[in-house]
RNA sequence: UGCUUAGUGGUGUAAUGGUAGCACUACAGAUUCUGGUUCUGUCUGUCUGGGUUCGAGUCCUGGCUAAGCAACCA
């Protein structure tokens, strides 16, 4: 159990709130949704599952300069990929009458004024951490002039810019958000998404978030530490309305009351969790969009092979505190694989393919092998490998002067068996001018097939194979972490010169012929290799497959 | 120099005054028709000084360190 769910269980206890338990995720429709989301997600609708209550969805939507339609639609369809189940849909911008009658009150009742200074004056007025800032010279206007401005603001008189509605609170108070926090900004170059152009003033977070949640009736506002510091903010504004049930607008009666709590947000090595940067490296074109599978997006990820299992599970695994930390993509990658390994079929695929002719076999023979899907698993199913003279192997799985480290395929070595095939040994090979190998030659045994009581007998090693005249060539896209850094944020650098220019290979390999009717997003092994994913571009005619994770490798050592 | 939050193995997270545990990583061995998997084992930890207590990771107190806060972003 977190500190949040103990939290809320003492809540539950004291009956606060009639015992109803109501969450909401608040995500701001101006970029996809990360795993950094996904965090926030499943405490916010987790809580609600746990404890028999709600969790809405409700887009805080107060900025139209950076928010679109296009975010709307895809956070909603990640939420659901995920396999979360909201109460119902919110936005931020269903309130807006409501707030702006808000704060007509707050001018009225003497708690605002609207400010002409610049943007520069007003931040050079708010002093600095350590020191107090300044009063602004249009503090102390009439109400009657503030009104008038405010309304004239909303009516689309005042250019961008030139007005703010602030609150009036305490310019030397020591948290930096009660210095006058401005509540209103003019924006009338970008119209909202949903309500046009009905309004040239918009709310700031500080304003709208809080008033959200009571008038939803939201119990345990959860978010991320960045917000600690905006909480009595929260607070005061609601204390300043719920004195009279914000004039009737709260459905809950008089003694609820919203709160927030605030945990760690996620950080993972190798990768950025902004927005912003994301948004950069879309637009730069320095990855292919969005859903690159090299993207810690939601849909990044799922195109990466990452089931939402996986990604939920791991979730589970970090759990929340307020303790700010990094974790290791190594654990996201245990995940995935812990997930995979019990349901991806394994298949062979060879990556950089030699012939390998059996000399001792039929010239004209062949025959169709059948093999589990996985080992041991025979409820997974079967596939059938055509099997004849001449094959393609792992040039890697050949060497013709092995050290004693080296149990795979050498003519000085031992009996290797073909992956639920036949125990070859080595004979020989063709070079080429430089010394490559371009035919590697064996014998077989066949009374070794698997399966057979002749195939019972041991050998040390197990190599892969794709029978030459059925392999498919496949494109198969390689990929790896993105940043070279452990800590791209951390780094002095620009974070665009921290990209791993390994992060993605893109080669070609012979893969099993059983592949062929494969359909987008099916999971596979490939045999030493590491788990696949059809990519959601693979057709039956060019079939393309994204390296999810890689298997544990020891032998390199 | 202010306010806020936080310090438990390499990483993340438990222990709610009573044996510092779990997961990942690393390393070693066993098993294996994947040098994968599985199994077993090993290494490594309570930021620090003082206090309360039979007993402190936990409570009190001083210090140290780190992060956040000065958007007309959320």
């Amino acid at each position: 159990m977190n500190f949040i769910e103990e939290i809320v269980e003492k809540d539950l206890q004291e009956r606060k709130n009639n015992g109803r338990i109501q969450t909401r995720f608040p995500p701001e429709p101006n970029g996809y949704l990360h795993i950094g989301h996904v965090k926030a997600i499943c405490m916010d609708f987790g809580i609600a599952e746990k404890y028999n209550g709600v969790c809405n969805l409700r887009f805080d939507d107060t900025n139209p300069v950076k928010e679109d339609v296009e975010y709307v639609d895809s956070i909603t369809q990640d939420i659901a990929w995920l396999g979360f189940k909201w109460g119902k849909i919110y936005y931020a911008s269903d309130y807006f009458e409501q707030l702006y009658n808000l704060a007509i009150r707050f001018i009225k009742e003497g708690k605002a004024y609207v400010d002409e200074q610049t943007a520069e004056q007003i931040a050079a007025q708010k002093g600095t951490p350590t020191e107090a800032g300044q009063n602004s010279p249009y503090r102390d206007r009439s109400i009657e002039e503030n009104l008038r401005l405010f309304e004239a603001m909303q009516a689309g008189e005042i250019p961008d810019g030139k007005m703010v509605l602030r609150a009036k609170i305490d310019m030397a108070n020591p948290n930096m958000h009660f210095r006058d926090p401005i509540m209103y900004r003019i924006i009338t170059t970008h119209p909202h998404h949903r309500t046009g152009r009905r309004w040239n003033v918009y709310p700031m977070y500080d304003f709208a978030h809080g008033q959200s949640d009571y008038f939803e009736g939201v119990t345990h506002s959860i978010c991320t530490l960045e917000f600690v510091v905006h909480r009595p903010l929260y607070d005061y504004f609601i204390d300043q309305f719920a004195g009279d049930n914000f004039a009737g607008l709260s459905p809950y009666g008089p003694d609820y009351r919203p709160h927030q709590y605030e945990f760690n947000r996620l950080n993972i090595t190798y990768t950025v969790m902004s927005k912003r940067k994301m948004l950069q490296l879309v637009q730069e074109g320095l990855v292919a969009g969005w859903d690159d599978p090299r993207m810690p997006t939601v849909c990044g990820l799922r195109r990466r092979g990452y089931t939402a299992g996986a990604i939920r599970s791991f979730i589970d695994k970090i759990g929340y505190t307020k303790v700010e930390g990094m974790i290791d993509l190594g654990l996201l990658e245990h995940t995935i694989r812990e997930e995979l390994k019990e349901q991806a079929p394994r298949v062979c695929a060879i990556f950089d393919p030699v012939k390998l002719v059996i000399t001792n076999y039929p010239e004209n023979g062949g025959e169709i092998i059948t093999a589990e899907n996985i080992d041991g698993k025979p409820e997974l199913g079967t596939r059938e490998m055509p099997f004849g003279r001449e094959l393609w192997i792992e040039r890697g799985d050949f060497l013709e002067e092995a050290d004693k480290n080296f149990y795979r395929l050498s003519p000085m070595g031992r009996e290797v068996r073909l992956k639920s095939a036949y125990i070859i040994q080595a004979t020989g090979c063709d070079k080429d001018a430089d010394g490559n190998v371009t035919t590697v030659y064996a014998t077989y045994d066949p009374d070794s097939k698997s399966g057979t009581e002749g195939g019972n007998r041991k050998t040390k090693a197990t190599i892969n194979w794709v029978e030459s005249g059925s392999a498919i060539d496949a494109e198969v896209r390689l990929y790896d972490r993105l940043f070279a850094v452990e800590n791209p944020s951390a780094d002095e650098r620009d974070f665009r010169e921290l990209l791993n220019p390994d992060s993605l290979k893109v080669t070609t390999a012979k893969v099993e012929s059983a592949l062929a009717g494969v359909e987008k997003q099916d999971h596979f092994q490939f045999l030493k290799q590491g788990y696949f994913v059809v990519d959601d571009d693979s057709k039956p005619e060019h079939l393309i497959f994204n390296r999810t994770a890689s298997l544990k490798d020891n032998w390199l050592k």
